[in-house]
DNA sequence: CATAACAAACAGTTTTTGTGTTCGAACCTC
DNA sequence: GAGGTTCGAACACAAAAACTGTTTGTTATG
């Protein structure tokens, strides 16, 4: 809803606001902010506290996925689009947990293909696909984000060899490679890159600027990139000079 | 909805309908049916033709996910209760796919365990619970119904070991064991069975009755059996003599 | 080609959802 | 533990959505 974006990003800016400021930039009552609060705490977009709510984007970490999923969503979308333009019908695909792999997900629901998805979000989205043959890992969905993680899910990868890899990441550059903040996370990702002939990066021109803890893959490990068009040039060049593939969309 | 049940009723007895038909006996207008067969054939509940719709339970196959689903409700919550008092906190249990132990999944939601589901509709009863560590076993989900099978569940179940394994059935007799349609599913049942310390089956009553394709394991091989109050008692005792403790609810 | 079945569009109705107010309970602060 | 604040349940009302039946033109099928 718009009031939730609203309340969202004004306790994000401020970092915290008292119920009786949000009732009123919002124009509403209180109470209907106190309902709001419950639920957008509940999937994890905020903090409640007793006359307020604060923000959960305070530390270095990840933003939960509830926030990132609504955030940039038809630059998401764009992405998508290219990267299913990439996939030719039958190819066997493993599509990495995030939001925007989950949006490649979605764009490849209809099409005729192999699909292992690491996130239970993107299963939910594959399920019932007809022409789609869905192939689950196995492992421990993590909360919120419903990564699959763990030995289980390397052991799926391991016995299997796919066509084309998806793969998302918290942080790229050429010089520190790609990156996660989530060392779990991390090992998935290498294990699905080292099951995969081909292997796609997708991301965000911010992720560009940024360096995650985990390193998962040098750039040269990958055959291309799905970027948007404002990717900064530098960091574009640096991986074309290291082999990659770059698409702007 | 009221009249979707009266209309998949009718039709399951009078095994196909016309769309005048079904409008008399419901009291509405053939639009209305129209819609509701749109609706009730896309969940797979039954089958269209050009003015009107016909049973898919006329072959010897296993009904339909959804339609089991909204059948004999209460009694399957009554036997997962019983079964849920049989698990003690801290137990691994691995719960086997259907609609009876889909139940048993939505009464172990709120518990602390490590379970594994062998079905994707059960994994999406389990999401989000607290206490509740939850495994997923790989493998392909089987359209509707999204029990997982394969050498990916196999492999995921080998790797581990439960405390309990909640199995379901197509058909148990203490002369012919616990027998299912599906020649996939038996496998996995099996497997569940032998990874795990202690096996609790999970039937109605009409079970007992019935013996299905695929032989997954003698009777004896099971721990304990909960099943209904209207069980046929020589059925429970020829259980009972093969040292199966049998639970009627 | 004619007739029956269908699907889209629209209008009216019903149901559901969302919102604000009131009030008693729960909760901090001093 | 007194006093003020915040909270949440309950109710009433409004807005939105879902549902239904009619009309219309289109599509199948014999």
């Amino acid at each position: 809803m718009d009031r939730h974006r609203q309340i969202i990003d004004a306790v994000r800016r401020a970092g915290q606001l008292s119920v009786a400021e949000l009732a009123e930039r919002t124009g509403t009552s209180e109470m209907t902010v106190r309902r709001d609060l419950e639920l957008l705490a509940e999937q994890g977009l905020l903090e409640r506290y007793r006359g307020g709510a604060r923000s959960v984007l305070l530390r270095g970490e990840e933003p939960p996925f509830a926030l990132r999923e609504t955030d940039g969503v038809e630059v998401k979308e764009r992405i998508a689009v290219a990267v299913a333009e990439m996939i030719a019908d039958g190819e066997a695909v493993v599509i990495d947990a995030g939001t925007t792999c989950l949006a490649v997900a979605r764009a490849l629901a209809r099409r005729r293909l192999t699909v292992m998805p690491l996130s239970l979000h993107a299963t939910n989205a594959l399920i019932g696909a007809p022409q789609l043959r869905l192939l689950m890992p196995g492992g421990e969905p993590r909360p919120g984000e419903l990564a699959l993680t763990g030995p289980l899910t390397e052991a799926s990868l391991a016995a299997l060899r796919f066509d084309t890899a998806i793969i998302g990441c918290c942080g790229l550059t050429a010089a520190n490679g790609l990156t996660a903040y989530d060392l779990a996370d991390a090992a998935i990702k290498r294990a699905a890159i080292a099951s995969a002939h081909r292997v796609i990066a997708v991301t965000e021109a911010a992720k560009f600027s940024r360096t995650a803890l985990a390193l998962v893959a040098p750039a040269s490990a990958l055959h291309a990139v799905v970027t948007t068009d404002d990717a900064p040039d530098a960091e574009v060049d640096a991986l074309k000079a290291l082999g990659v593939a770059v698409r702007r969309v």
